[in-house]
RNA sequence: GGGCGCGUAGCUCAGCGGGAGAGCGCUCGCCUUACAAGCGAGUGGUCGCAGGUUCGAUCCCUGCCGCGCCCA
């Protein structure tokens, strides 16, 4: 505890692993994350792309929802009212899998308990275990609402699913038939194209005669399903046989050789068996040309058809068929290995089979269409811009969207069937009653469809359904449509496309005004992580050895629009490393009396020290406000990193350490530089670093209440600035217990949707109660503070940046020539400083970064060897100890680089095309760099002469 | 096969028409009163190869070589 107006000691080793559980939950209790809503401040919101529930939140989360929070807690720092809102899908296939795997090891299967039972089990699941990804993204520090927590299977937003999905059959953009789906044999359900994996297999391309012609497959076993022999029409080895039979190996079935324009003539043999009930492209010839289609496996993969196969597994009947006909001798060809492109359950890694079945389609040609036109006319912008083609690239050929699943977990399908198999679906208006009659012949007897809707036709509602619709809510109209809306491109297809279909259809609007479209993260070597390779890293581990500010920084500093960010233990390390002198440095200004007030440099006169670092603060804030407009994050960590380390810790801190000591006036001015500056950047880095800086910042502003730059805008500021004591985060390790833990014993009953508040609402709704009282607080809170302004700083002061690089330039020589005379780090060598008055006035700030003991005079001492920047000589006493030799050789091999330098320069200006072609300011800066090398040459030659 | 992208320091990557950059690593010196999770200095690159455009090319264009991703 710090008592009111005093500041607390601080360990000189920050730990985050004490501090960031407390500095979370005082964000929670404040109610930061929560809207307050109904101010006249504008909107910002980002609804979270919903990670599964059964997820653990693994490396590409850290990274996305770094980004996102630091977009989210900018704004709320300038004033937005900002929202970022929190929540889960609920994963149908994954989730299913889970709770079989449970059931099985308890000796059951679902077809055991049945559907109603086997659901309720998954509910139970999703209470004990759905909340772990909240708890996880409390660690990483995600400001999300969590009173607004929502998930796809939620009481409302069912109901949006059942709504669109009735409005858009009754238009005529869902319907039911019998197609070629992907299948996987092993979750027993269709799948849609975008859960499909196609990897490039070893198989073999087997040719088969067929009698008068031969075909070439890879699939033999589907030959039991062929129905006809495909050639070009156009093809002369071929031509003469269209109209004719063949019979097909291994039966007593006659089919037909057909003509169609879409075989490839130079692939294989020419000539292609048909399978239109297991082939797509088969499927589509089968539909040309009215042929019969012949289903001879099952669900599970296994061959139907009687005979010798029958009852065998498909690969086995592979193998089978491909030996009987070996024996017939009808194999012409093989071809092994054969690479080829092989379709893979994403879930499972299953091989998929393409299978005829009746399974419901969102017709997405309009849909598709409309969600392209959004970026082509700009509505909504893609970040970066060059990754749009890969956005239309899936919009602009996309197929029909099968979104029926053979599942029990999920929205089930609002559809009912008469005895006579009539379709009933609840009429617009009315979607949420079921139907208690045919509504085409009144019969009574109806059965709901079996099958559930694909998960993301839930989650393509996401950016609405979240925020209330299909009611007209106050957070719709506040927050819809939302800003960002921040994935990796991997999976552009999954929601941003299939959000903007259904945004367009339901809304007439777009659903977001930016994708910001994140690369991937990948190991040190730049390798994607994956299970099989062994390189995955969990970020909950790195969080608890270095701190999340170190992992949300090491992760933003690689957030390159739209690349791939290698990411290593030794990055996180240099992160933490950084937030470590992050906290050393503002542990040297709280001990020296920084003064982070307001007015505190108002009507003071200001060194040309403290001009410099104020004209580059302000420098530096305006670069971090224009990378964030851009998205460019690791453009603005590296902004504030460098200003931080090597402008403000290496050179200022240095430079004030004198007039500290010396006190008076000139101190008081230093002590109100350094709280402009560090204050500054704890509001600059915070977006990325939010615990460490909450936590320097409440120390920093304790005993200030009157921090400057509090957010006016933000909660409830007619309360008087509140002076009680804070405790500071670090000293605070009291209570373990993360809120979500608190919560996470509270089950919700199973199918009580109306009932499935999630632990992390209930916690947020305590932690709302609490909002009242504590907002009062609020403004003391760094994540409710103002976003800093360039325009408050001051101006850029080019007086001030010359001479303080001329300052930076002559200690760097020195210390290079110390370097290079093997001068030990720590031997003083008296010194003379020969210089104009302004830098003169430096010489006692000189000597303490050379470890010189400096002297002014109005001529160097002969003899000394002496290092020469500008109008500024430094002389060192090193008579009969310098290494004349060594010395030498330096300034010589620095005349070689200034002659090279001299001579392209001059022959550049030499050249008359240059001066008449190139642009003045070019031709200006060009004479300047040949003065400046000309003088340096004049200055170098000097100094060796006298050695 | 079609489309997109990438080859820049030992590694991972920025830069993308006018002086080659960062982080990490490596070498040397230093426990200098904020910080050894530190400080100071340094090493390291015909910017994949070959042409072209231009007063000027790492950057734009063409071809080639190598690698990656998406789709078929």
């Amino acid at each position: 505890m710090t008592p009111p107006g005093s500041r607390p000691d601080l360990p000189t080793t920050y730990s985050p692993s004490s501090a960031e559980e407390a500095v979370y939950r005082r964000w929670v209790e404040l109610g930061v994350f929560t809207p307050s809503g109904g101010s006249d401040r504008p909107a910002y919101a980002i609804v979270i792309p919903p990670p599964n529930v059964t997820g653990q939140l693994h490396m590409g989360h850290a990274f996305q929802h770094t980004l996102m929070d630091a977009l989210t807690r900018r704004r709320r720092m300038q004033g937005y009212d900002a929202l970022w809102l929190p929540g889960t899908d609920h994963a149908g296939i994954a989730t299913q899998n889970v709770v079989e795997r449970a059931l099985a090891q308890e000796g059951a299967s679902r077809h055991d308990l049945g559907r109603e039972k086997f659901v309720e089990r998954v509910w139970q699941w999703r209470a004990d275990y759905g909340d772990r990804i909240f708890a996880q993204m409390r660690r990483l520090g995600d400001g999300v609402d969590w009173s607004r927590t929502r998930f796809t299977m939620d009481a409302g937003l069912s109901r949006a699913v059942r709504t669109i999905f009735a409005r858009m059959f009754h238009d005529g953009l869902i319907y039911r038939a019998q197609r070629i789906i992907n299948w996987c044999p092993r979750c027993l359900t269709a799948l849609s194209d975008i859960e499909v994996e196609s990897t490039e297999d070893d198989g073999e391309l087997v040719s088969i005669s067929y009698g008068p012609v031969t075909v070439a497959t890879t699939r033999i076993e589907t030959l039991l399903g062929d129905t006809a022999v495909a050639v070009h029409p156009d093809d002369p080895r071929y031509r003469d046989l269209i109209g004719t039979q063949v019979r097909l190996p291994l039966t007593d079935r006659w089919i037909p050789v057909i003509g169609d324009e879409h075989v490839d003539p130079a692939f294989g043999t020419g000539a292609v068996k048909v399978t239109p009930a297991h082939d797509p492209n088969d499927f589509a010839i089968g539909q040309r040309h009215d042929l019969p289609s012949i289903t001879m496996m099952d669900e599970r993969g296994i061959i139907t058809t009687h005979g010798p196969f029958q009852g065998l597994d498909r690969f086995e009947a592979r193998s089978a068929i491909l030996a009987a006909l070996r024996a017939e001798g009808r194999i012409v060809a093989e071809k092994r290995p054969y690479l080829h492109a092989v379709p893979h359950c994403d879930r499972c890694k299953t091989a998929v089979e393409p299978r005829l079945s009746l399974q419901w389609f969102v017709a997405v040609e309009t849909l598709a269409r409309a969600a392209g036109d959004m970026v082509r006319d700009g509505r909504v912008a893609i970040s970066p811009p060059e990754l749009s083609g890969r956005f239309f690239g899936w919009v602009d050929d996309m197929h029909d969207w099968c979104v029926s699943r053979q599942l029990w977990w999920g929205h089930r399908i609002p559809v009912w069937y008469c005895p006579d198999g009539h379709t009933t679906v609840p009429a617009v208006g009315d979607e949420m009653t079921d139907p208690v009659a045919c509504h085409v012949c009144g019969n009574g007897e109806l059965r709901q469809d079996a099958d559930v809707l694909d998960t993301w036709f839930s989650s393509g509602l996401w950016p609405f359904s979240t925020l209330g619709w299909p009611d007209t809510t106050a957070d719709l109209a506040r927050f819809y449509p939302t800003d960002v809306l921040l994935t990796g491109y991997d999976i552009i297809f999954f929601w941003v496309a299939r959000m903007m279909m259904f945004a367009s259809y339901t809304l007439d609007d777009v659903p977001f005004r930016t994708v910001v479209l994140t690369g991937l993260v990948r190991d040190a070597r730049g390798k994607k992580m994956s299970k099989s390779w062994g390189n995955v890293i969990d970020p909950l581990d790195l969080i608890d050895r270095h701190g999340a500010d170190a992992l949300r920084f090491a992760l933003a500093r690689g957030a390159h629009p739209g690349v791939d960010v290698p990411l290593s233990e030794e990055s996180v390390e240099g992160s933490r490393n950084f937030v470590n002198k992050l906290w050393n440095a503002t542990r040297f200004a709280l001990m020296n009396g920084a003064i982070p007030a307001p007015g505190a440099l108002a009507g003071r006169e200001l060194s040309t020290a403290d001009r410099w670092i104020l004209s580059r603060l302000t420098a530096v804030v305006g670069q971090v406000d224009q990378c964030y407009e851009e998205f460019e994050f690791a453009r603005s960590c590296d902004a504030v990193f460098h200003f931080a380390r090597d402008e403000l810790f290496d050179w200022y801190l240095e430079l004030a350490k004198s007039p500290l000591r010396t006190g008076g006036e000139r101190a008081d001015t230093v002590r109100a530089v350094l709280g402009r500056c560090f204050d500054t950047i704890l509001r600059l880095l915070h977006p990325v670093m939010p615990f460490v800086t909450e936590t320097l910042w409440s120390a920093l502003t304790a005993g200030h209440q009157g921090a400057p730059g509090q957010n006016p805008a933000s909660h409830d500021n007619t309360a008087p600035q509140n002076t009680a004591p804070q405790n500071t985060a670090a000293q605070n390790t009291a209570t373990q217990n993360t809120a979500a833990q608190n919560t996470a014993t509270q089950n919700t009953a199973a199918q009580n949707t109306a009932a499935q508040n999630t632990a992390a609402q209930n916690t947020a709704t305590r932690d709302t109660a609490t909002r009242d009282t504590a907002g009062e607080q609020a403004a003391s809170c760094l994540a409710a503070a103002a976003w800093p302004r360039a325009g408050e700083i001051g101006d850029h002061d080019s007086d001030a940046e010359a001479w303080i690089g001329e300052l930076q330039l002559l200690v760097t020589e020195v210390r290079r020539f110390r370097s290079a005379q093997r001068l030990r780090s720590n031997q003083r060598v008296p010194a003379v400083l020969v210089a104009p008055a302004r830098m003169a006035a430096w010489a006692e700030q000189i000597g303490a970064l050379t470890a010189l003991e400096v002297t002014v005079a109005d001529a160097p001492p002969t003899q000394w060897p002496s290092v020469v920047v500008g109008a500024s000589t430094v002389a060192l006493d090193l008579t009969g100890v310098v290494d004349i030799a060594s010395e030498r050789t330096r300034l010589q091999r620095m005349l070689a680089t200034e002659r090279v330098e001299q001579a392209r320069i001059a022959a550049k200006l030499a050249n008359p095309m240059f001066a008449e072609r190139a642009p003045a300011a070019v031709v200006a800066k060009t004479r300047q760099r040949l003065t400046d090398a000309e003088s340096a040459i004049a200055q170098l030659t000097e100094q060796i002469s006298q050695l």
